[in-house]
DNA sequence: ACAATTGATTTCGAGTAGCAATTATGTCCA
DNA sequence: TGGACATAATTGCTACTCGAAATCAATTGT
Protein backbone atom coordinates (compact mmCIF):
# COMPACT_ATOMS: atom_id res chain seq x y z
CA UNK A 1 0.00 0.00 0.00
CA UNK A 2 2.43 2.21 0.41
CA UNK A 3 4.39 3.84 -2.43
CA UNK A 4 8.29 3.91 -3.23
CA UNK A 5 10.70 6.64 -3.32
CA UNK A 6 11.70 5.84 -6.29
CA UNK A 7 8.60 6.28 -7.98
CA UNK A 8 7.89 9.32 -6.08
CA UNK A 9 10.92 10.86 -7.32
CA UNK A 10 10.26 9.86 -10.98
CA UNK A 11 6.63 11.51 -10.60
CA UNK A 12 8.16 14.30 -9.67
CA UNK A 13 10.75 14.55 -12.23
CA UNK A 14 8.05 13.80 -14.65
CA UNK A 15 5.91 16.66 -13.57
CA UNK A 16 8.97 18.87 -13.20
CA UNK A 17 10.18 18.12 -16.99
CA UNK A 18 6.65 18.85 -18.51
CA UNK A 19 6.49 22.18 -16.43
CA UNK A 20 9.73 23.19 -18.09
CA UNK A 21 8.81 22.13 -21.66
CA UNK A 22 5.09 24.13 -20.97
CA UNK A 23 7.03 27.22 -20.16
CA UNK A 24 9.74 27.08 -22.69
CA UNK A 25 7.24 27.31 -25.53
CA UNK A 26 7.52 29.11 -28.93
CA UNK A 27 5.79 32.33 -30.24
CA UNK A 28 2.90 31.81 -32.35
CA UNK A 29 0.15 32.43 -29.99
CA UNK A 30 -0.71 28.72 -29.31
CA UNK A 31 -1.33 27.57 -26.13
CA UNK A 32 -0.42 24.50 -24.32
CA UNK A 33 -3.75 22.91 -24.48
CA UNK A 34 -4.03 24.37 -28.08
CA UNK A 35 -0.82 22.63 -29.12
CA UNK A 36 -2.36 19.28 -27.03
CA UNK A 37 -5.14 19.79 -29.86
CA UNK A 38 -3.09 19.93 -32.81
CA UNK A 39 -0.83 17.14 -31.92
CA UNK A 40 -3.81 14.84 -31.30
CA UNK A 41 -5.16 15.54 -34.62
CA UNK A 42 -2.20 15.23 -36.63
CA UNK A 43 -2.04 11.59 -35.00
CA UNK A 44 -5.88 10.89 -35.12
CA UNK A 45 -7.65 8.95 -37.82
CA UNK A 46 -10.59 10.01 -39.29
CA UNK A 47 -13.37 8.72 -37.06
CA UNK A 48 -11.46 10.33 -34.23
CA UNK A 49 -11.31 14.39 -35.31
CA UNK A 50 -14.16 15.20 -33.36
CA UNK A 51 -14.25 17.45 -29.84
CA UNK A 52 -15.84 14.17 -28.13
CA UNK A 53 -12.95 12.29 -28.63
CA UNK A 54 -10.44 14.91 -28.20
CA UNK A 55 -12.12 15.57 -25.01
CA UNK A 56 -11.44 12.00 -24.24
CA UNK A 57 -7.96 11.97 -25.35
CA UNK A 58 -7.05 14.79 -22.92
CA UNK A 59 -8.97 13.30 -19.56
CA UNK A 60 -10.66 16.74 -20.27
CA UNK A 61 -14.81 18.37 -21.03
CA UNK A 62 -16.26 18.77 -24.06
CA UNK A 63 -17.19 22.49 -22.85
CA UNK A 64 -13.35 23.12 -22.76
CA UNK A 65 -12.38 21.44 -25.75
CA UNK A 66 -14.93 23.10 -27.74
CA UNK A 67 -13.58 26.28 -26.71
CA UNK A 68 -10.21 25.00 -27.26
CA UNK A 69 -11.06 24.74 -31.08
CA UNK A 70 -13.11 27.51 -31.77
CA UNK A 71 -10.11 28.94 -30.61
CA UNK A 72 -7.57 27.64 -32.69
CA UNK A 73 -10.42 27.82 -35.50
CA UNK A 74 -10.81 31.70 -35.39
CA UNK A 75 -7.02 31.80 -35.69
CA UNK A 76 -6.49 29.30 -38.33
CA UNK A 77 -4.99 26.05 -37.51
CA UNK A 78 -7.99 23.82 -38.04
CA UNK A 79 -10.60 23.72 -40.52
CA UNK A 80 -14.21 22.47 -39.29
CA UNK A 81 -16.76 20.34 -41.69
CA UNK A 82 -19.63 18.18 -40.86
CA UNK A 83 -19.74 14.66 -40.36
CA UNK A 84 -21.71 12.88 -43.17
CA UNK A 85 -22.52 9.89 -40.94
CA UNK A 86 -23.77 11.64 -37.84
CA UNK A 87 -25.16 14.92 -38.27
CA UNK A 88 -24.78 15.81 -34.39
CA UNK A 89 -20.69 15.42 -34.73
CA UNK A 90 -18.23 17.62 -35.95
CA UNK A 91 -14.72 17.03 -37.65
CA UNK A 92 -11.74 19.17 -37.68
CA UNK A 93 -9.03 19.18 -39.60
CA UNK A 94 -5.38 20.79 -39.65
CA UNK A 95 -4.97 23.45 -41.73
CA UNK A 96 -1.47 24.35 -44.11
CA UNK A 97 -0.50 26.79 -41.65
CA UNK A 98 -0.95 24.39 -38.76
CA UNK A 99 1.38 21.40 -40.30
CA UNK A 100 3.81 24.29 -40.43
CA UNK A 101 3.47 25.31 -36.85
CA UNK A 102 3.67 21.25 -35.56
CA UNK A 103 6.86 21.43 -37.52
CA UNK A 104 8.46 23.87 -34.50
CA UNK A 105 6.35 21.82 -31.90
CA UNK A 106 8.13 22.88 -28.66
CA UNK A 107 7.76 19.07 -27.65
CA UNK A 108 10.67 18.68 -29.86
CA UNK A 109 12.34 20.76 -27.35
CA UNK A 110 12.28 18.14 -24.74
CA UNK A 111 12.91 15.38 -27.21
CA UNK A 112 16.35 16.73 -28.08
CA UNK A 113 16.81 17.12 -24.11
CA UNK A 114 16.32 13.59 -23.92
CA UNK A 115 18.33 12.27 -27.25
CA UNK A 116 21.24 14.89 -25.47
CA UNK A 117 21.26 12.86 -22.43
CA UNK A 118 20.57 9.78 -22.80
CA UNK A 119 21.34 8.68 -26.61
CA UNK A 120 20.57 5.22 -27.53
CA UNK A 121 18.72 4.67 -23.75
CA UNK A 122 15.94 6.96 -25.01
CA UNK A 123 14.23 3.35 -25.94
CA UNK A 124 14.69 1.60 -22.47
CA UNK A 125 12.63 5.70 -21.53
CA UNK A 126 9.98 4.63 -23.77
CA UNK A 127 9.25 1.58 -22.75
CA UNK A 128 9.09 2.41 -19.22
CA UNK A 129 6.91 4.93 -19.97
CA UNK A 130 4.88 3.15 -22.20
CA UNK A 131 4.09 0.43 -19.13
CA UNK A 132 3.42 3.28 -17.02
CA UNK A 133 0.98 5.01 -18.85
CA UNK A 134 -0.92 1.90 -19.71
CA UNK A 135 -1.68 1.33 -16.05
CA UNK A 136 -2.41 4.96 -15.55
CA UNK A 137 -4.72 4.93 -18.51
CA UNK A 138 -6.74 2.11 -16.72
CA UNK A 139 -6.80 3.46 -13.10
CA UNK A 140 -8.58 6.29 -15.59
CA UNK A 141 -10.84 4.45 -16.97
CA UNK A 142 -10.04 6.23 -19.94
CA UNK A 143 -9.55 4.51 -23.51
CA UNK A 144 -5.93 3.68 -24.63
CA UNK A 145 -5.90 6.21 -28.07
CA UNK A 146 -3.46 3.45 -29.61
CA UNK A 147 -2.93 2.78 -33.20
CA UNK A 148 -5.79 1.02 -35.75
CA UNK A 149 -3.15 -1.91 -36.08
CA UNK A 150 -3.08 -2.82 -32.57
CA UNK A 151 -6.70 -3.09 -32.31
CA UNK A 152 -8.71 -5.91 -31.74
CA UNK A 153 -10.88 -4.71 -34.77
CA UNK A 154 -8.20 -4.45 -37.24
CA UNK A 155 -8.09 -6.95 -39.95
CA UNK A 156 -4.90 -6.75 -41.62
CA UNK A 157 -4.61 -7.34 -45.87
CA UNK A 158 -8.56 -8.43 -45.80
CA UNK A 159 -8.30 -6.94 -49.21
CA UNK A 160 -5.99 -7.91 -51.81
CA UNK A 161 -4.01 -5.52 -53.82
CA UNK A 162 -6.37 -2.86 -52.73
CA UNK A 163 -5.12 0.61 -51.90
CA UNK A 164 -6.48 -0.08 -48.23
CA UNK A 165 -5.68 -3.59 -48.26
CA UNK A 166 -6.76 -3.76 -43.95
CA UNK A 167 -10.42 -3.75 -42.41
CA UNK A 168 -11.86 -2.14 -39.18
CA UNK A 169 -14.79 -5.00 -38.27
CA UNK A 170 -15.81 -2.50 -36.12
CA UNK A 171 -16.73 0.27 -38.27
CA UNK A 172 -16.79 -1.83 -41.60
CA UNK A 173 -14.54 0.12 -43.46
CA UNK A 174 -10.90 -0.38 -45.32
CA UNK A 175 -7.93 1.04 -44.26
CA UNK A 176 -4.84 2.10 -46.00
CA UNK A 177 -1.57 2.09 -44.12
CA UNK A 178 -1.60 5.19 -43.38
CA UNK A 179 -3.98 4.51 -41.47
CA UNK A 180 -3.25 1.92 -39.56
CA UNK A 181 -0.34 4.20 -37.91
CA UNK A 182 -3.09 6.43 -36.95
CA UNK A 183 -5.10 6.63 -33.36
CA UNK A 184 -8.54 6.05 -32.87
CA UNK A 185 -11.21 6.91 -30.22
CA UNK A 186 -12.35 3.23 -30.98
CA UNK A 187 -9.05 1.42 -30.41
CA UNK A 188 -8.99 -1.52 -27.90
CA UNK A 189 -6.26 -3.42 -27.23
CA UNK A 190 -5.94 -6.67 -29.18
CA UNK A 191 -4.83 -8.35 -26.32
CA UNK A 192 -7.53 -9.95 -23.53
CA UNK A 193 -10.88 -7.88 -23.27
CA UNK A 194 -13.91 -10.36 -23.75
CA UNK A 195 -16.25 -7.78 -25.39
CA UNK A 196 -16.54 -4.24 -26.30
CA UNK A 197 -19.98 -3.79 -24.61
CA UNK A 198 -17.99 -5.20 -21.37
CA UNK A 199 -15.13 -3.04 -21.35
CA UNK A 200 -17.66 -0.35 -21.89
CA UNK A 201 -20.04 -1.45 -18.87
CA UNK A 202 -16.58 -1.54 -16.76
CA UNK A 203 -16.62 2.00 -16.34
CA UNK A 204 -19.51 3.86 -14.28
CA UNK B 1 20.12 18.08 -35.92
CA UNK B 2 17.63 15.57 -36.39
CA UNK B 3 15.70 13.83 -33.25
CA UNK B 4 15.33 10.34 -32.81
CA UNK B 5 11.89 9.11 -32.96
CA UNK B 6 12.28 7.43 -29.96
CA UNK B 7 13.14 10.85 -28.19
CA UNK B 8 9.67 11.96 -29.71
CA UNK B 9 7.98 9.73 -28.53
CA UNK B 10 9.21 9.52 -25.22
CA UNK B 11 8.57 13.26 -24.76
CA UNK B 12 5.15 12.42 -26.16
CA UNK B 13 4.72 9.66 -23.27
CA UNK B 14 6.10 12.31 -20.31
CA UNK B 15 3.35 15.01 -21.91
CA UNK B 16 0.55 12.31 -21.90
CA UNK B 17 1.23 10.87 -18.47
CA UNK B 18 1.36 14.58 -16.78
CA UNK B 19 -1.88 15.55 -18.70
CA UNK B 20 -3.44 12.17 -17.15
CA UNK B 21 -2.19 12.99 -13.73
CA UNK B 22 -3.08 16.59 -13.75
CA UNK B 23 -6.64 15.88 -14.73
CA UNK B 24 -7.24 13.24 -12.41
CA UNK B 25 -6.55 15.38 -9.47
CA UNK B 26 -8.65 15.21 -6.18
CA UNK B 27 -11.48 17.54 -4.95
CA UNK B 28 -10.11 20.13 -2.00
CA UNK B 29 -10.52 23.54 -4.56
CA UNK B 30 -6.15 22.89 -5.14
CA UNK B 31 -5.62 23.56 -8.74
CA UNK B 32 -2.97 22.40 -10.75
CA UNK B 33 -0.59 25.35 -10.63
CA UNK B 34 -1.10 25.55 -6.48
CA UNK B 35 -0.22 22.40 -6.50
CA UNK B 36 3.15 22.66 -7.50
CA UNK B 37 3.74 25.62 -5.35
CA UNK B 38 2.69 23.32 -2.40
CA UNK B 39 5.02 20.80 -3.50
CA UNK B 40 7.84 22.95 -3.94
CA UNK B 41 7.07 24.97 -0.41
CA UNK B 42 7.40 21.53 0.99
CA UNK B 43 10.77 20.79 -0.18
CA UNK B 44 12.32 24.34 -0.02
CA UNK B 45 14.29 25.31 2.56
CA UNK B 46 14.44 28.54 4.76
CA UNK B 47 15.95 30.75 2.49
CA UNK B 48 13.85 29.91 -0.83
CA UNK B 49 10.01 29.97 0.13
CA UNK B 50 9.51 33.55 -1.29
CA UNK B 51 7.72 34.11 -4.49
CA UNK B 52 10.71 35.19 -6.79
CA UNK B 53 12.44 31.58 -5.72
CA UNK B 54 9.13 29.83 -6.88
CA UNK B 55 8.73 31.54 -9.77
CA UNK B 56 12.28 30.52 -10.68
CA UNK B 57 11.36 27.14 -10.15
CA UNK B 58 8.40 26.85 -12.15
CA UNK B 59 9.96 28.58 -14.88
CA UNK B 60 6.81 31.58 -14.55
CA UNK B 61 6.68 35.41 -13.62
CA UNK B 62 6.47 36.61 -10.31
CA UNK B 63 3.44 38.07 -10.92
CA UNK B 64 2.09 34.64 -11.63
CA UNK B 65 3.45 32.98 -8.97
CA UNK B 66 1.80 35.92 -6.54
CA UNK B 67 -1.50 35.27 -7.36
CA UNK B 68 -1.12 31.71 -7.14
CA UNK B 69 0.38 32.28 -3.44
CA UNK B 70 -2.57 34.91 -2.80
CA UNK B 71 -4.99 32.21 -3.69
CA UNK B 72 -3.59 29.73 -1.27
CA UNK B 73 -3.75 32.24 1.40
CA UNK B 74 -7.54 33.00 1.50
CA UNK B 75 -7.51 29.31 1.58
CA UNK B 76 -5.58 28.76 4.29
CA UNK B 77 -2.88 26.83 3.04
CA UNK B 78 -0.05 28.97 3.27
CA UNK B 79 1.29 31.65 6.01
CA UNK B 80 3.06 35.07 4.97
CA UNK B 81 5.70 36.85 7.08
CA UNK B 82 8.11 39.08 6.78
CA UNK B 83 11.76 38.67 5.77
CA UNK B 84 13.92 39.76 8.75
CA UNK B 85 16.72 39.96 6.56
CA UNK B 86 15.17 42.07 3.30
CA UNK B 87 12.51 44.04 4.02
CA UNK B 88 11.53 43.81 0.11
CA UNK B 89 10.75 40.18 0.69
CA UNK B 90 8.09 37.73 1.75
CA UNK B 91 8.28 34.00 3.01
CA UNK B 92 5.78 31.47 2.78
CA UNK B 93 4.82 28.56 5.07
CA UNK B 94 3.17 25.97 4.45
CA UNK B 95 0.21 25.73 7.34
CA UNK B 96 -0.95 22.49 9.16
CA UNK B 97 -4.20 22.11 6.51
CA UNK B 98 -1.61 21.96 3.52
CA UNK B 99 -0.05 19.30 5.20
CA UNK B 100 -2.85 17.76 5.55
CA UNK B 101 -4.00 18.08 1.95
CA UNK B 102 0.05 17.03 0.78
CA UNK B 103 -0.72 13.47 2.01
CA UNK B 104 -3.22 13.04 -0.59
CA UNK B 105 -1.38 14.89 -3.58
CA UNK B 106 -2.45 13.47 -6.84
CA UNK B 107 1.28 13.19 -7.58
CA UNK B 108 0.76 9.76 -5.81
CA UNK B 109 -1.25 8.10 -7.89
CA UNK B 110 1.16 8.77 -10.48
CA UNK B 111 3.81 7.39 -8.45
CA UNK B 112 1.70 4.50 -7.85
CA UNK B 113 1.20 3.51 -11.87
CA UNK B 114 4.70 3.45 -11.48
CA UNK B 115 5.24 1.29 -8.88
CA UNK B 116 2.59 -1.16 -10.34
CA UNK B 117 4.00 -1.14 -13.85
CA UNK B 118 7.77 -0.70 -13.07
CA UNK B 119 8.34 -2.53 -9.53
CA UNK B 120 11.95 -2.45 -9.09
CA UNK B 121 12.54 -0.83 -12.26
CA UNK B 122 11.48 2.61 -11.59
CA UNK B 123 15.10 3.50 -9.93
CA UNK B 124 16.61 3.15 -13.61
CA UNK B 125 13.81 5.54 -14.98
CA UNK B 126 14.51 7.79 -12.49
CA UNK B 127 17.95 7.84 -13.32
CA UNK B 128 16.96 8.52 -16.89
CA UNK B 129 14.69 11.26 -16.11
CA UNK B 130 17.52 13.04 -13.81
CA UNK B 131 19.64 12.83 -16.56
CA UNK B 132 17.09 14.55 -18.86
CA UNK B 133 16.03 17.25 -16.20
CA UNK B 134 19.70 18.22 -15.87
CA UNK B 135 20.09 18.95 -19.79
CA UNK B 136 16.38 20.82 -20.19
CA UNK B 137 17.80 22.79 -17.44
CA UNK B 138 20.50 23.68 -18.95
CA UNK B 139 19.18 24.52 -21.83
CA UNK B 140 16.69 26.77 -20.08
CA UNK B 141 19.44 28.18 -18.27
CA UNK B 142 17.49 28.03 -15.24
CA UNK B 143 18.34 26.94 -11.96
CA UNK B 144 18.91 23.31 -10.68
CA UNK B 145 17.11 23.52 -7.25
CA UNK B 146 19.17 20.96 -5.81
CA UNK B 147 19.70 19.82 -2.42
CA UNK B 148 21.94 21.82 -0.07
CA UNK B 149 23.91 18.22 0.56
CA UNK B 150 25.09 18.57 -3.81
CA UNK B 151 25.67 22.48 -3.59
CA UNK B 152 29.48 23.59 -3.77
CA UNK B 153 28.81 26.08 -1.34
CA UNK B 154 27.74 23.34 1.15
CA UNK B 155 30.47 22.32 3.82
CA UNK B 156 29.80 18.93 5.67
CA UNK B 157 30.43 18.58 9.25
CA UNK B 158 31.67 22.18 10.19
CA UNK B 159 30.10 22.80 13.03
CA UNK B 160 31.32 19.29 15.23
CA UNK B 161 28.95 17.88 17.74
CA UNK B 162 26.36 20.64 16.95
CA UNK B 163 22.65 20.26 16.32
CA UNK B 164 23.50 22.21 12.60
CA UNK B 165 26.24 20.71 12.12
CA UNK B 166 26.05 21.13 8.07
CA UNK B 167 27.37 25.22 6.92
CA UNK B 168 26.52 27.27 4.04
CA UNK B 169 29.38 28.77 2.48
CA UNK B 170 27.62 31.28 0.62
CA UNK B 171 24.99 32.17 2.83
CA UNK B 172 27.38 31.86 6.05
CA UNK B 173 24.87 29.85 8.35
CA UNK B 174 24.92 26.34 9.93
CA UNK B 175 22.46 23.18 8.07
CA UNK B 176 21.37 20.73 10.05
CA UNK B 177 21.00 17.33 8.56
CA UNK B 178 17.19 18.22 7.50
CA UNK B 179 18.32 21.62 5.73
CA UNK B 180 20.98 19.33 3.99
CA UNK B 181 18.39 17.70 2.00
CA UNK B 182 15.92 20.33 1.37
CA UNK B 183 15.99 22.16 -2.10
CA UNK B 184 17.71 25.40 -2.37
CA UNK B 185 17.35 28.67 -4.58
CA UNK B 186 21.03 29.62 -4.39
CA UNK B 187 22.58 25.62 -5.33
CA UNK B 188 25.01 25.02 -7.55
CA UNK B 189 25.96 21.38 -8.10
CA UNK B 190 29.39 20.59 -6.66
CA UNK B 191 31.17 19.62 -10.03
CA UNK B 192 32.60 21.88 -12.77
CA UNK B 193 30.95 25.35 -12.81
CA UNK B 194 34.25 27.84 -12.11
CA UNK B 195 32.69 30.81 -10.69
CA UNK B 196 28.78 32.08 -9.24
CA UNK B 197 29.70 35.15 -10.89
CA UNK B 198 29.84 33.65 -14.15
CA UNK B 199 27.02 31.21 -13.75
CA UNK B 200 24.76 34.16 -13.53
CA UNK B 201 26.49 35.91 -16.51
CA UNK B 202 25.60 33.75 -18.17
CA UNK B 203 22.19 34.46 -18.18
CA UNK B 204 20.78 37.57 -20.18
C1' DA C 1 23.46 60.60 -1.78
C1' DC C 2 21.53 58.84 -5.88
C1' DA C 3 20.83 55.87 -9.70
C1' DA C 4 20.16 51.21 -10.92
C1' DT C 5 18.56 46.86 -9.41
C1' DT C 6 15.64 43.70 -7.28
C1' DG C 7 11.20 41.82 -4.80
C1' DA C 8 6.50 41.89 -4.73
C1' DT C 9 2.25 43.22 -6.25
C1' DT C 10 -1.51 44.87 -9.40
C1' DT C 11 -4.01 45.53 -13.66
C1' DC C 12 -5.32 43.99 -18.15
C1' DG C 13 -6.54 40.76 -21.76
C1' DA C 14 -6.77 36.06 -23.65
C1' DG C 15 -7.44 31.62 -22.44
C1' DT C 16 -8.20 27.15 -19.65
C1' DA C 17 -11.25 24.58 -16.89
C1' DG C 18 -15.36 22.46 -14.80
C1' DC C 19 -20.39 22.49 -14.21
C1' DA C 20 -24.95 23.11 -15.68
C1' DA C 21 -28.30 24.20 -19.06
C1' DT C 22 -29.59 24.16 -23.95
C1' DT C 23 -30.24 22.71 -28.74
C1' DA C 24 -30.03 19.43 -32.30
C1' DT C 25 -29.72 14.72 -33.69
C1' DG C 26 -29.80 9.94 -33.34
C1' DT C 27 -31.59 5.45 -31.27
C1' DC C 28 -34.51 2.29 -29.09
C1' DC C 29 -38.63 0.27 -27.92
C1' DA C 30 -43.49 -0.15 -26.89
C1' DT D 1 -45.16 5.77 -35.49
C1' DG D 2 -44.20 8.14 -31.44
C1' DG D 3 -42.25 9.15 -27.30
C1' DA D 4 -38.49 8.45 -24.05
C1' DC D 5 -33.88 8.50 -23.74
C1' DA D 6 -29.02 9.01 -25.02
C1' DT D 7 -25.48 11.56 -27.24
C1' DA D 8 -22.74 15.65 -29.73
C1' DA D 9 -21.73 20.14 -29.41
C1' DT D 10 -22.14 24.57 -27.66
C1' DT D 11 -22.79 28.53 -24.37
C1' DG D 12 -23.27 31.05 -19.77
C1' DC D 13 -21.11 31.34 -15.49
C1' DT D 14 -17.35 31.52 -12.30
C1' DA D 15 -12.64 30.76 -10.83
C1' DC D 16 -8.16 30.59 -12.04
C1' DT D 17 -3.63 30.58 -15.03
C1' DC D 18 -0.42 33.09 -17.64
C1' DG D 19 2.40 36.81 -19.58
C1' DA D 20 3.36 41.69 -20.20
C1' DA D 21 3.68 46.07 -18.43
C1' DA D 22 3.27 49.41 -14.74
C1' DT D 23 3.89 50.62 -9.87
C1' DC D 24 5.85 50.85 -5.27
C1' DA D 25 9.21 49.79 -1.76
C1' DA D 26 13.64 48.34 -0.20
C1' DT D 27 18.45 47.45 -1.19
C1' DT D 28 22.98 47.90 -3.43
C1' DG D 29 26.84 49.93 -5.86
C1' DT D 30 29.53 53.77 -6.73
Amino acid sequence: MSISPAALEAAHLIDRLERLTRAGDAPGGINPAQWEALRYLARANRFSRTPAALADYLASTRGTVSRTLASLESKGYVARMPNPRDGRSVDFALTAQAQKALRRDPLKAMAEDIDRALRQDAADLVDRLKRTLGTAIARNQGRAFGACASCRHFCPQAHAAAAAPHHCRLLDVPLSDKDSLAICVEQEPAAMPPSRAAGRAAMP
